[in-house]
DNA sequence: GACGTTCCATACCGATCGGTATAGAACGAT
DNA sequence: ATCGTTCTATACCGATCGGTATGGAACGTC
């Protein structure tokens, strides 16, 4: 019952998400929001609530949309496997020619106002858990045998993450993929096994 | 001739820099600025510009005081050493107790506002600035005999400059030092040589 | 000590920020 | 046809953005 409304929410919200991507969360008004989502105000906060809110959705839409190769590649056999698997696939993503440039995480994760900073919490946070979830994922093929015994499986998670996120800077600076192509498999070389 | 001044416009751009490097450029307001600089917003126009001038100077005297390992450590005599001295520096950088988390050039370089456009481009330009001496250093090596014929000296500089940024993300969200060193001994093991 | 100059304090500028109040338009239910 | 509900359009809110005009205070010079 009611008037139904004239716009399609997930439209409306991918269309948020690549906002956010190529400008960050505070780099992104409402008016470039509304413009950008072709919805009014009060649409927009009566659909999302407000900014942050909206933010969160992008940011939950982008996780399991573009980021899903993440935990999937945790599930490859041997660590070296899951290790290439990540590092390509955030290449992949950072590296779309239909998405804007880098990392959404990333490029949210810079310091920014004081008035962001549950956001900055935010951000941190998943990269952490994505993070942690690696380094698990290392401490089982230690344990299997799959990683060398003097090897530490924390270091090489935060390893493979900050060349992720340095591929990131890279590409929103406008690398192209070749190149980062290449930078994956010189860090590689980096990685036991 | 005239009232002098009553502050010095050193410490004034010093503290300056480091808000910019704290909050980056968009996330420091004019009254971030005069309150941390400790003078009004007459003598921050009449003495720096506008804000725009005075991120360039604080980028210019970043890159003078706390960039300066970089030239010298190009001067290093083998590739390996220019390298290692080269991430260590950045470490030390990103990490020391007393500055702001990260690195300034990378806290500005992501996308952000429409409005700051131009400081992103010369952010980008920084970066590649830097980049390309690194990899014309690598040239001379790979000339030297001090790296291998089948090596990539571009795309070694580009590795060195990738892990250098995603050690900066990593710092600005509070990495330790001892952390990161590990980092770039892992990185290191990348390195011909 | 009057003067030109330079700096500082305050108040102000238009524009934009995130967010909302109000009123009308479009529906389903009755 | 009318009513309650839910949407949209417009206009508006206080706060803050980067930047400036104005008026007086502190100097060197004469």
């Amino acid at each position: 019952m009611g008037r139904p409304r004239e716009f399609d929410a997930d439209d409306a919200l991918q269309a948020a998400l690549e906002l956010f991507w190529r400008k960050g969360y505070e780099g992104t008004s409402i008016t470039d929001l509304t413009d950008g989502m072709g919805i009014t105000k009060p649409s927009l906060y009566g659909t999302f609530g407000n900014k942050e809110e909206l933010f969160r959705m992008a940011l939950q839409r982008y996780e399991q949309n573009y980021m899903a190769f993440f935990w999937s590649a945790l599930e490859q056999p041997d660590a070296r496997t899951v290790a290439f698997d990540i590092l390509r696939g955030f290449v992949n993503a950072q590296t779309e020619e239909c998405n804007p440039g880098g990392c959404l995480v990333v490029n949210a994760a810079r310091a920014c106002s004081d008035a962001a900073l549950e956001i900055h919490k935010t951000i941190v946070e998943r990269i952490q858990v994505g993070q942690k979830a690696l380094a698990r994922r290392f401490e089982r093929a230690k344990r299997e045998g799959d990683l060398p015994a003097d090897s530490n499986p924390e270091d090489l998670a935060r390893f493979i993450m900050t060349v992720a996120q340095g591929t990131a800077v890279q590409a929103s600076s406008g690398a192209g993929r070749d190149e980062v192509y290449r930078l994956v498999d010189i860090a590689m070389k980096s990685f036991p096994g």
